[in-house]
DNA sequence: CGACACTCCATACCATGGTATAGTGGCGGG
DNA sequence: CCCGCCACTATACCATGGTATGGAGTGTCG
């Protein structure tokens, strides 16, 4: 998990260069960011990696900006660390989904476990997500007909059901059937229902 | 959504009874418990509720309580509420899961919210365990070798391979497959698999 | 002991799944 | 225009799945 990117957003220039100080010795990178507008024009790491993030900032705020992750689409886990909290902001920060929220004065070992949780959470989400985009790529080279017959397929019909219901032939249904295995990569209908629960195709 | 059963844990009478005449006004059912001893031993209702907690209480603080829900078996959803807060104090109690987190005085529209919404959760979560609890006891219902065939079958295994693993004739395991199939409800293999992933079966 | 459940096997029969071969027709891009 | 892709069909063949019937050995429990 050493290959984690941690990118630090704060403005004041001496405690971003503590933070990466502190997080360059225990083996992670770091990249830091003055205000959330040059973080998000930057260009990310395809990685697994965290955000820590300031509340005050230059511009948007942190918290206006982790509300808006979605919108920047950006899925990286966020730890917020503020010198200036208050309990309705913290419960904002963690309602949205912080993993962590830290006051400043706060414990190096505080901030590091919690940018392992963060890194291990992202580590996990894109393993996930890989193996679904992978997925979804292959459903998406299926034929529109392909792609039809596999749904009926995993709602667990009959070839000749299938048949029957888009109007086709039982030998043409085979032939779709065999050929969206093929195309999907999978090789029992075990898997292809697998795949199929991932996409959603309830 | 009208059926819940909001559980009120706080030993401040006055303040009990005002949350309790507040969320019945909004139709909805409620128990009041001066301490957590007492909730814990009370029996709770098959439906779905929610926990609003004071922090401060007579015995094990709130905080405790809802760090240790899951040994006591309890999985309702809480909403903290405290007169005195801190920043730490706050954020603990969301990374333990919290809904939501209100310091007195707060707005009754908020906590209304949180409730609405902790209910929400809970009505979905129970929704899914009772449909995993169905599927789970049927499971059980089957004997030692069908489990073995069925795991092998959801992993995309033929009777053959499956026969071969097990040192069995192909006939018996359709025997099997025939007998597992009608005791766990299912007409197809798709809706076996399903059954499987809930069941985690990997 | 007897009833019962579980496990296993054989044979047979039919339905379903899967592949191959061969051919038809539409449609769009090089 | 021709090629490739998509969609479809027919025939044929073999593998696999599913059910039924009949029978047998084991262990448990009342």
């Amino acid at each position: 998990m050493t290959g984690g990117v941690v990118y630090i957003v704060d403005d004041d220039v001496a405690l971003c260069e503590g933070l990466d100080a502190l997080i360059r010795s225990v083996g992670l990178r770091t990249r830091c960011f003055a205000s959330v507008a040059a973080f998000v024009e930057a260009e990310r790491e395809e990685v697994a990696g965290c955000i820590v993030l300031d509340v005050r900032l230059p511009g948007m705020s942190g918290l206006d900006f982790q509300s808006n992750l979605q919108r920047f689409d950006i899925r990286l886990p966020v730890i917020v660390i503020t010198g200036f909290a208050d309990v309705p902001m913290s419960v904002r920060a963690m309602k949205a989904g912080a993993v962590d929220f830290l006051t400043k004065p706060f414990r190096d070992q505080d901030l590091l476990d919690s940018i392992a949780m963060a890194l291990a959470r992202d580590a996990e989400r894109r393993a996930a997500e890989g193996n679904l985009a992978e997925i979804r790529s292959r459903y998406e080279t299926l034929t529109p007909r392909e792609q039809q017959v596999m749904r009926e397929v995993v709602a667990g019909r009959l070839n000749k059901q299938v048949a029957g219901d888009l109007q086709l032939s039982e030998v043409t249904v085979k032939l779709h059937r065999g050929s969206l295995m093929r195309k999907m990569g999978v090789r029992s209908l075990a898997d292809l229902v697998r795949c199929a629960e991932l996409l959603k195709l309830a």
